[in-house]
DNA sequence: ACGGGGCAATGAAACGTTTCATATCGTCAA
DNA sequence: TTGACGATATGAAACGTTTCATTGCCCCGT
């Protein structure tokens, strides 16, 4: 156990304490040979600073948390990329915190964080809505930033694409492709991006379709098997000709289903699903997908949270909304007829 | 900011601080009547205990870090949900922290880890052998499990899965499938479990084959295209007809590449990955895999990291091997006669 | 009536920093 | 020669806990 404090530092080069701090945070006003005498030392004991009593002192740590529904989720695995840049360039460091789409584990992670001290919380919360846990969080005056959730919350910043411009340009690109009868997979529907995907597939259909919704208990490959297993039951003239999925991991978890099935992709069942993660580009049947800028996500969320922790006063809360954009694969596209437009 | 103090707290329940301290950590010691003044106190104050000062006291921090070398990876996500089961159940937290392969970064969590003073560290280091930092850090007296890497050290506890098996594992089910001309494609050389799966390969192989090694610079989707794209180009008597990957991402990234190549899978090329990742059975097509079991490994890696921290006198550091198992599905297998043994 | 024992609550010390007001000393200008 | 000033170094206070030795009190047995 690195027991090593700076009073044995001090003693061992002959200083006193407030000089081996000093050599520590402000080297420039102590005298070149002290303050090598002390590195010395410093080097010879093997101290090493202990956080706490710093922090303790400071009142405040240098650590930024980001608390996202799922570590395995390549989605947020990008949005914490971003966000570890961002905060690395403004020498800060960041946490990852899982919540696994529970409530208590979110809770639970809350309550160390604001035991910490953290600078600030980048979260994407399990449910949206007011979250009293989390206004209480920020009632007390740690600045919190909202990714990719955040309809109309006035006093905390919020990164986000337009869910429903993704849903819309999702469900315009099926319409043109012929599609009249379009299933939307995803949920839960309490989840203001899988409600706003499907508001924008519902607007972009308007009455020229209709959009039958198989609500999931969740986002993953499983709940997208599942789905597609009970879609794939109706009878073939009631089924939907195309999906759309509130989420790559369920469309994936479709393709599979319907692969298995035997019914073929897109020519039986044309998929669309969200997010573009790096896979959606291998799967069995190219994914056409909605893409997110999600790194850039990371980055802007802990740019607006760095702004509120340094600018106190000053810092007025923004809610950046970044535009989606569809790209479009082999898994909504007649299969038969080579494409001729490139990449 | 969260500025109320245990101070305030006693003040407002007309008590002293000793009393309110026990409130938090002993409550059994006080009376039910004073004990409900505090509790109400807090609870109006909205109290939050500073983690900084009480850690300062204590010495030691609850938390536990594990410094994985690419959130994104899946893999690494399961040994990251094992470690956080594990730990939360023995009332610590986890941290996680992302080297993301880069020594610096891995180095500079290192630091910050030391200073937070956490109870131990489940590391899987950016390179293998004597790394001086992870030493000097282990030296200081921070228990330290290895995760997945850890020939021959000591004075440490590892836990890891029998990659020189998979390997062999591997490579034999392809010779079975007929196949002669085979490649192994990962890197860096330098990873040991690169390393390990390329011996065991070539062990299983012995005389009967012949082993091209295309080498990565990393692990990844990318990285795989571009090796395929190399082995794709070798005139055909030449080519090999099957390909072991070192890891899925890579595979994936064969599959991507060979697909679009109009090479068919498994026909002209057999694909065979290592992880077993989610996305392998859904992949274009399904990958065959070796599967490590992941999400024990972290669990496991607590266990031995808490045992250590716990009985600091009497542990033994130990070294767990995992044996993989191969998951054989459609990318190694001939795709026309339907096979008939089961899952 | 007195002492002992148990339960509750207290107060002070200690954890390792950082910061800030102060002390020391040599030097330079007047 | 003196006074002041700049450059260094010092010591003590403060951050918010936890712990532990003490105190205060009440009740019970003798």
């Amino acid at each position: 156990m690195s027991t090593t404090s700076i009073k044995e530092v001090a003693r061992h080069a002959g200083v006193s304490i407030g000089t081996v701090s000093n050599v520590l945070n402000r080297p420039d006003l102590v005298a070149p040979a002290t303050r090598q005498r002390v590195l010395d030392a410093i080097g010879a004991l093997g101290y090493v600073r202990n956080d706490s009593a710093r922090q303790l002192r400071a009142g405040r740590s240098r650590t930024i948390a980001i608390v996202v529904l799922d570590v395995a989720n390549p989605f947020f695995a990008d949005v914490v990329r971003g966000a570890e840049m961002e905060a690395e360039q403004a020498g800060g460091v960041v946490v990852v915190c899982n919540s696994g789409e529970d409530r208590a584990r979110e809770h639970r992670h809350l309550d160390i964080l604001e035991e910490q001290r953290v600078q600030g919380v980048l979260i994407t919360p399990v449910d949206d809505g007011p979250d009293s846990r989390l206004e209480q969080f920020i009632s007390r005056g740690t600045p919190v930033v909202l990714v990719d959730r955040g309809s109309g919350h006035h006093h905390r910043c919020s990164v986000a694409v337009d869910d429903v411009l993704g849903g819309r340009l999702a469900a315009a690109h099926l319409l043109e492709q012929g599609h009249r009868r379009i299933a939307f997979v995803g949920g839960p529907a309490s989840i203001r991006q899988v409600a706003d995907r499907h508001a924008g597939a519902a607007a972009a259909l308007g009455t020229n379709g209709e959009l039958r919704v198989v609500e999931t208990p969740s986002l993953t490959v499983a709940a997208g098997r599942h789905a597609a297993g009970e879609i794939a039951e109706l009878p073939a003239r009631q089924r939907p000709t195309a999906v759309f999925c509130a989420n790559d991991l369920v469309a994936l978890g479709v393709l599979q289903e319907m692969t298995q099935r035997d019914l073929r992709v897109p020519d039986d069942v044309a998929i669309v699903g969200y997010d573009d993660i790096e896979f959606a580009a291998a799967a069995a049947v190219p994914l056409s997908s909605v893409r997110q800028p999600r790194e850039q996500l990371g980055r802007t969320a802990t740019q607006l949270l760095l702004d509120e922790v340094n600018d106190q006063g000053r810092h007025r809360h923004r809610h950046v909304v970044f535009q989606p954009e569809l790209v479009v694969r082999a898994s909504s596209t007649p299969a038969r007829p080579p494409v001729s437009k490139g990449a």
